[in-house]
DNA sequence: TTTATTGCAAACCTTTTGCAAACCC
DNA sequence: GGGTTTGCAAAAGGTTTGCAATAAA
């Protein structure tokens, strides 16, 4: 998978070891080609330690390597960040989420910051509903 | 408070019993004046147990008094929802949030959701960054 | 060789739950 | 009075940490 490699660099750039479980760990992530939880993950990276896959997870989301989403419960999902910047559509039938982006909304945010005074770092944006899917078959 | 009134006013609609602990932890979220933790709402309401500030906040969350926003660090802290649908400045330097709402944004929002076959039921936007004063003073 | 990383298990922290007593309507 | 709500303490999650062993550079 080349987004696995891609990973492989940028943690080699930063300066950690690539070692076997964070092989592991982002093969698993390629994998499940989705959002996944810590404990979807351990389970998809079986012989690797809990505690490593917390660890790693951690490492990843400081290189940007994947992303982190609140759903509405509170809980939390991570992401591989395939496409740079991004929002997120979250169907709350099929849990299933979409990724948009629209630089207008970017745009527009960035002004909100800037006319506050208040300088922008960065933000997130979650949408919650229901999906084209689940709402044609749901009513 | 008028706020606790119109708080306490919803909960009996909503068919929930006035308690003095209700009224406790509401009096402590209007006197607290802000974003908080459930750690620092236990500690204003002295006398509630943690299981029943716990209790209440979700039922105040559900009833909408109060709004969940979740921090660039992932702590949850909520907060009086006094001025309906609004979005989140969150200073990474003192902490504190400032609200804003944007009608254009919550418009792009909506034309997004739409434009993908999403029904749109509720979205949360939060920026980080650096508010007007701690940029001026930190540089 | 040297230092970062791992796995395990224990510690931690936050949130939830069971249940008898207390309370609101 | 009767069904809710409370407080306590225990349980349950989920995440972090200490440390000796292991592996990368």
């Amino acid at each position: 998978m080349a987004n696995v490699d891609v990973a492989v660099e940028r943690l080699a750039q930063d300066g950690y070891r690539i070692t076997g479980p964070r092989r592991a760990v982002l093969r698993a992530i390629a994998a499940l080609d989705g959002p996944f939880t810590i404990e979807e993950l351990t389970a998809a990276a079986p012989g690797v330690g809990r505690a490593t896959v917390f660890r790693t997870v951690k490492l990843l989301h400081e290189s940007d390597v994947v992303c982190r989403m609140v759903l509405e419960d509170g809980s939390i999902r991570y992401e591989l960040a395939r496409s740079g910047h991004h929002h997120h559509l979250i169907c709350s039938q099929c849990n299933r989420v979409f990724e948009f982006s629209d630089p207008a909304v970017d745009a527009l945010i960035q002004e909100n910051a800037v006319s506050r005074g208040f300088r922008l770092a960065g933000h997130s944006l979650e949408l919650y509903g229901t999906c084209a899917e689940c709402a044609s078959r749901a009513g």
